[in-house]
DNA sequence: AGAATAACCAACATAGTGTCGCTTATCCGT
DNA sequence: ACGGATAAGCGACACTATGTTGGTTATTCT
């Protein structure tokens, strides 16, 4: 029997994982997700190959259990809710994950790209469309969530959203965080109303 | 010195050709395109695997060709030009594009799906991306087309359009194709309006 | 200090890739 | 319908990546 449960607090499986997942992201901003192999990883990271099978399954596993430390400190200052009451004043929490695209640019650009992971753009817009619906929810107070015109509409926004967040990236983000948060909440207000306002057969 | 110098004319091409595209939809649809191998391929094709690297590069060459073949069909029956005088009635093309969808939905829902290919995303979404330029270009005559504003209007828009049809497929099609070409056009063109009264630093 | 255990190492079987040279059989033009 | 051209089949090859294993070494935790 174990005296300790919690495996992941021992320094070297913390020290290992981390390796790991900086030389993945090295690599991808390199060669492309689809390009990178679990050898490459482990040579990289100066970590023998089994024992990254003993963390994770494959680079697709290290991949979403990385993303789910992402979304996790970005969603861990717990805002009471995202309200948006003053359109010109953009959530915190858009904001927030901006910023971290601005200072991850290079590897959100190669795993957005034509040879990155479609797994990754679809948990990105997922997690957009998470904040838009909580977002919404919170200002109306009520939950009309379950249309089906509304699920549409938020699909719309999302890939929108991630659509313009590839155009900004590979132009250079030319404009702040800030701004394209403000440009972001406005276009979707307007696109809210218009899909509300539609009568679908 | 050979005396019919375009190959492609050869019976035997054309079939092995065909087999190979067929497996390859096949397979795709079965395991995600993601899974499927070369050797796979070949096998369903009941094609000898030598035979598969004579035509293709890989599975990535087989689906651009293949897609290339789509958007060529897609775009022959070239009308004039793609005018939306009445925003009721959606573009020709743009309907045929998702009758075609419609037609091969299986296929579509595991290309686009987490197991998809991202470069067939973004060719699909770089082909309506292409359409609306030229339609826009054909309504105001002009192309404001070099406004950076208006490429981040296109991309914005593209993505949100496949991202419907992300959900048109998930949600088997509960639309025709003319009803969510008018929707489309409606929402397009009321965002349109909105970016290009947007007065970007 | 000592028990627990993570990481290393070498090796293995399996599977996919891309490329040969040679043979077979199909197709096309006359 | 014949005969040259050539596509497809076949078997083999070297190479690379994937997972997994058992035994050893080194680090960490208490």
């Amino acid at each position: 029997m174990a005296h300790n449960t919690d495996v992941s607090e021992d320094l070297r499986v913390r020290r290992t994982r981390k390796l790991l997942q900086d030389a993945l992201i090295e690599l991808t901003i390199e060669r492309g997700f689809s390009a990178v192999t679990v050898r490459d990883i482990a040579e990289r990271a100066m970590v023998n190959r089994a024992t990254f099978y003993r963390h994770y399954q494959d680079k697709y596993d290290l991949l979403n259990k990385y993303m789910d430390d992402l979304y996790a400190m970005l969603d861990s200052p717990d805002e009471p809710a995202t309200r948006i009451d003053a359109p010109e004043k953009p959530p915190a929490g858009l904001v927030r994950m901006l910023e971290h695209v601005q200072a991850h640019a290079d590897f959100y650009r190669a795993m957005l790209g034509k040879r990155g992971d479609p797994e990754f753009a679809h948990r990105i817009r997922g997690y957009i469309e998470k904040r838009m619906r909580a977002s919404t929810a919170a200002m109306t107070g009520q939950d009309q969530v379950n249309s089906p015109s509304f699920d549409l509409c938020l699909r719309y926004l999302s890939s929108a959203g991630v659509g313009a967040i590839e155009w900004w990236l590979e132009n250079d983000l030319p404009y702040s965080p800030a701004q394209m948060a403000s440009l972001a909440v406005r276009v979707s207000m307007a696109d809210m109303r218009f899909f509300l306002s539609q009568s679908l057969p």
